[in-house]
DNA sequence: CATGGCATGTAACCTGTTACATGATTCC
DNA sequence: GGAATCATGTAACAGGTTACATGCCATG
C-alpha cells in the first residue's frame, strides 16, 4: 500500500483537490492511513504525469485556485490491481509500548505517566471515531461502516488494557510498599 | 523512539551482537518495534563512534567472529534521555483497513478473503504472544508482563472485531439475497 | 548436495517528514 | 492586529528496506 493507492481510492468517488484529500486522510482515515502535504502533491504531480490522473485548474475568487484532479480510466485499473494485489501485513509502531519493556529502568510515577498519556490519546481518537460514525453513518457504504466499527471496538479494547495495565501497575505498588513494611 | 533509542535500551541489561539484537527484536518486540540488518548494523557502527557502546570482537570456532556491543555511561546517560523525553504517537498502518474502506468497489468475497487474512494473521500474532509469555513470564519485569499482556487482550479484541466484520458481511450479503429476490 | 543457521556488512533505493515560501481572506 | 483557513509547492533531510556479497558449518 502506497499513497497512490490510497489517493486512487479516494479519487474513485469523487474528483478532489491535494487539499481535499490531506482533510480527508485527517478525518476519516487517519486511524489506520495518514500522509502529509510533502508526499501528497509530489505524489499527484508524479500521478498526472503516469497518466493515472487529470488535472484542471479552478479559479476561486477570494481564495487561491484549486487543482483538481479525476481518476483517468488507467487510474481505475490501476486502483484495482492494488485491491487485488497481495496483502500487506499491519505496522504497528508505538513509543509507549517499547517504554513501558524499558521500564524497570525508570521510576514507576514515570511509568504511570505513559500509561496515563496512552488512555488520555485513545480516548481522544475514540471520542473522533464515535462522532464522525455518528456524522456519517447514514452516507458510509456498508464496508466503511465495518472499518469504523473495528476502529471503535479496537479503542474501545485498548482503553480497557491500558486501564488494566494501570491497575497492575498500582498492585505492584502496594505489594512493594508492603514489602518494605516488613 | 528511533532505532537507537530501542538498541540502547536492549543493551541496558546484557551486552549483544547484532545477529542477537535482531533475533530479539524478532521475537519478543515484534509485536510494536522491527527493524532490519540493513538498520541494526549501520546503527551500531554509528553509536560506537558516537562512544555509546564499545565493541568487542569474540573469535568463534566453525562459526563466524562475533562483534558484542556493551553500552557506556554516555549510553546509559543517553537512554535515560529518551525514557524522559516527550512521548510520541502510536503509529498504525493497515492495508487491510484501508481495502476494507474501498470495498465497494470490489466483491463482496474479496472483502470476505481481506477479514480471513487479518484473523489468520492475528490468530498466529496472538499464538506467538501466548507462547512467549508462558516461557518467559517468571523471567520477565512487572512491566515487560504488562506489556505482553496488553499485546495479547489487543490481539484478542483485534480478533473479535474482525469475526464481527465478517458477521457483519455475511449478514450483508444475507440482505441482499433477500433483496433480490423482492 | 541443498537448505538453513550463524554472522557481518554495504549500496541502491524508496518513501516519507519537516520546515519553509507565498499570499489573500475571514474571524476574533 | 494576530491567528486560522484556504491552497500549492519544494528542498533538505531522516529513516528505513531490499538485495546482494561473503563464507563456514550442520542437518536432512
Amino acid at each position: 500500500m502506497t499513497s497512490q493507492d490510497v489517493i486512487l481510492g479516494i479519487l474513485m468517488k469523487r474528483s478532489l483537490s491535494g487539499y481535499d484529500i490531506k482533510h480527508l486522510l485527517e478525518s476519516v482515515f487517519s486511524y489506520f492511513y495518514n500522509a502529509s502535504y510533502g508526499t501528497i502533491y509530489p505524489t499527484l504531480s508524479k500521478m498526472e504525469k503516469d497518466g493515472l490522473i487529470t488535472k484542471e485548474s479552478v479559479l476561486q475568487e477570494g481564495r487561491p485556485n484549486k487543482n483538481i484532479y479525476t481518476i483517468t480510466e488507467e487510474g481505475r485499473k490501476q486502483f484495482r490491481a492494488y485491491m487485488y494485489s497481495p496483502m500487506q501485513a499491519n505496522e504497528f509502531k508505538s513509543d509507549g509500548m517499547t517504554r513501558l519493556f524499558f521500564g524497570e529502568f525508570v521510576d514507576p510515577e514515570v511509568i504511570a505517566r505513559y500509561l496515563e498519556h496512552g488512555i488520555a490519546g485513545t480516548k481522544e481518537t475514540l471520542a473522533r471515531l464515535q462522532k464522525m460514525y455518528e456524522d456519517c453513518k447514514d452516507t458510509m457504504s456498508p464496508t466503511q461502516e465495518i472499518c469504523i466499527l473495528i476502529g471503535i471496538e479496537n479503542n474501545e479494547s485498548t482503553l480497557r488494557t491500558l486501564g488494566n495495565g494501570l491497575d497492575r501497575l498500582n498492585k505492584l505498588k502496594l505489594e512493594k510498599r508492603l514489602d518494605d513494611h516488613e
